[in-house]
DNA sequence: CACTAAATAAGAATGATTACGATTTAGATT
DNA sequence: AATCTAAATCGTAATCATTCTTATTTAGTG
């Protein structure tokens, strides 16, 4: 089953319904295995749907945030997201400047901390690599 | 010599103009050690200048940052800016979620990250820990 | 004291994000 | 298939951080 129809089961299953709109942002993530911008989530829904609102957009990406079906992070002051990728297991991201495609990186650097932030309670980490990747740099 | 008066030394050195203006805003990052968003020092400014104008605020920021003395990352979305610490060496922090404080981290995941990123040009990277420092905890 | 470039003030403009009332629609029920 | 209801969407306004623009002021120099 590939990603499309995987994210469509998991809201189902999760007791959303299912919209035109819901199924294109879902679609238009899946032909994109980097992070977009809302703002390009947004602009490629106008073409199928003009009037499609700003409200639609936001609500479903921190809907599928939410539950787990993006990634979002912050970059040069816009929030980003991509479709998760794998199996729900801890990763970090190499991200190009580029074309915002990504690399997984499995090494968790957290690993190794414990023993430095003795008495500090941590609650979130982040750790992420930018660059050019081989076909842009 | 204290960070306040060493950051006006650099200043001067650089040949950029001594204001009451810059030295209050050096002297509010001079109070806080921990990351503050650019908001609290308009806030903070305008106690001493009631019409100081959002240019003047984020000019110096930018200024600052651009000669290394401030360090600045976003959090939830807003930029935020300390005094850089120490010498000038390559560090991490752990951000205090409540107070803002941080901690120095030494540890740079990116030692190990070489084999990995073969064909990959790493132009900039980011690894912070959030959470509660042992005074909020 | 006069000069000039740098710095600031005041406020408008921009751009991303959030909020909200009115309307539509998916999915359940009859 | 028709009805119902909560969820989802639309259309638009509001908000918030940040940037920009123009006129004015000021620090430092000669």
């Amino acid at each position: 089953m590939n990603t499309f129809d995987l994210a469509l089961q998991q809201l189902k299953e999760k007791g959303y319904k299912k919209t035109k709109q819901r199924e294109r942002i879902i679609e238009i993530f899946a032909s994109h295995d980097q992070y977009v911008p809302a703002k390009k989530i947004l602009q490629d829904m106008q073409e199928e749907f003009p009037s499609v609102s700003f409200d639609t957009i936001y609500r479903n990406l921190y809907l599928l945030s939410r539950e787990n079906m993006l990634e979002a992070t912050e970059l040069e002051g816009e929030k980003h997201f991509r479709l998760s990728c794998g199996t729900g297991h801890h990763h970090h991201h190499f991200i190009c400047t580029d074309c915002g495609k990504t690399k997984l990186i499995e090494f968790c650097p957290m690993e190794s901390m414990e023993e430095d932030l003795k008495g500090y309670e941590v609650e979130n980490h982040k750790f992420e690599i930018y660059g050019k990747c081989p076909q842009c740099g």
